[in-house]
DNA sequence: ACTGCTACGCGAGTAAGGCTCATGTTAACT
DNA sequence: AGTTAACATGAGCCTTACTCGCGTAGCAGT
């Protein structure tokens, strides 16, 4: 895969284009859910015709892949805003500060309920006798990603030495809060304050074992 | 939603075709993924009639809830087994016997690498004013179920007064578990050890809050 | 055995979606 | 103006989810 768009938009036009759908399709995403989601009303909606659209994406999952990368950018932006404006006294505030900025992002930002930035769905897999063991990082897996930076802030605000295991803590962080943030807003559509607090608390207590 | 089903299958023949159906999803979800998962191929492989397909299930995704189902079924058939066998000192061996289990299951179970018995797909989720907030318990998720019954197998090993909040606690630590052991499959065929190994020890430390 | 009745079995057919491709249009450069 | 290459377009093809009306099997009453 080299890039999750088939045709990267170089004019103005298009990238307002690709944004449209992009628009258009987080907004079906909220209405309709995933499997109702049709690549013709995305299109329609953003008066682009269907050809152009499959100019852009390689198919369905791709425009939901480009949008949850979108939203990716989207997350990391505001947590890097933030952070100069916060009192991070401790790692664990930039853990409630991540944690705070998501939960917001999925009460403001359209469609993000339905596709953040995790995986969307698990791919084919293949004949049943696959290559082995892939690396992680092979994958560029969005989740992959966002552990990395949080990573790499985390060491820039705490110039202390890190064990090697923080890579995979961090991975392992990220996909959990993912899971139970996911399961406070299908528990209440506003976020269930108990589960965010306790996801708070797991993740503390996790990493506690890796960070100082 | 009466049941997951829309006939109970009353007689004999039509119980082993319901059960050739899923057995048979799962072959497929194993091959091709869920997003190519047909129907029509599901029936022609059990070799049964499409029609008769649907006198049982609603859609695609009420074969693929059923199957959720079955799995759950088949797991906590397991646990319930394995526990009078092995010695539990500590409500941590509970745990590690779960996961282990777990773990056993994606490798040999058809289908549970693709879908256990989490979460399939999101609801649609309808008309963006929705009724403010359901109860957890309403939504009978699969891993509501799950955790409610490793609470009474953790109170029954362990006659202590627990905490009002345990319920919640074991919800959301179903929840991580299963968000991070997709991760460690994910990253490995076979089950990338170190992430099942933080797997044990993310909902140790946090269930220790909750536990004696 | 015959007749009516009901519950279940069936698969051709319908509506709709994903995606392509042949043709038209614009831009870029000589 | 002419040539060429890149981009835009939407009718249409193929496949899928799902239905609906007819056929059949079992069965009760006579």
């Amino acid at each position: 895969m080299t890039s999750t768009l088939r045709r990267r938009p170089a004019q103005r036009r298009s990238v307002e284009r690709v944004e449209r759908m992009l628009d258009e399709c987080a907004l079906l995403l909220d209405e309709v859910g995933y499997e109702a989601l049709t690549t013709k009303e995305v299109a329609r909606r953003a008066e682009v015709p269907i050809g152009t659209f499959y100019q852009f994406f390689h198919d369905k999952q791709g425009l939901v892949r480009a949008l949850a990368r979108r939203n990716l950018e989207a997350f990391l932006q505001r947590i890097i805003e933030r952070i100069p404006l916060a009192d991070l006294g401790h790692w664990t505030d930039l853990v409630d500060l991540a944690i705070d900025e998501f939960v917001d992002m999925k009460r403001t930002t359209p469609g993000f309920a339905v596709v953040d930035f995790g995986e969307v769905l698990t791919a084919p897999g293949g004949p049943s006798v696959e290559g082995s063991k892939r690396a992680l990082d092979e994958t560029h897996e969005n989740n992959v990603v966002v552990a990395e930076r949080l990573r790499a802030l985390t060491l820039e605000l705490l110039d202390a030495p890190v064990g090697p295991g923080l890579d995979t803590a961090l991975l392992v962080a990220v996909e959990a809060t993912d899971a139970v943030l996911k399961l406070a807003f299908r528990a209440d559509p506003g976020g269930a304050p108990e589960l965010i607090a306790e996801c708070k608390l797991l993740v503390r207590r996790y990493l506690a074992d890796h960070l100082p």
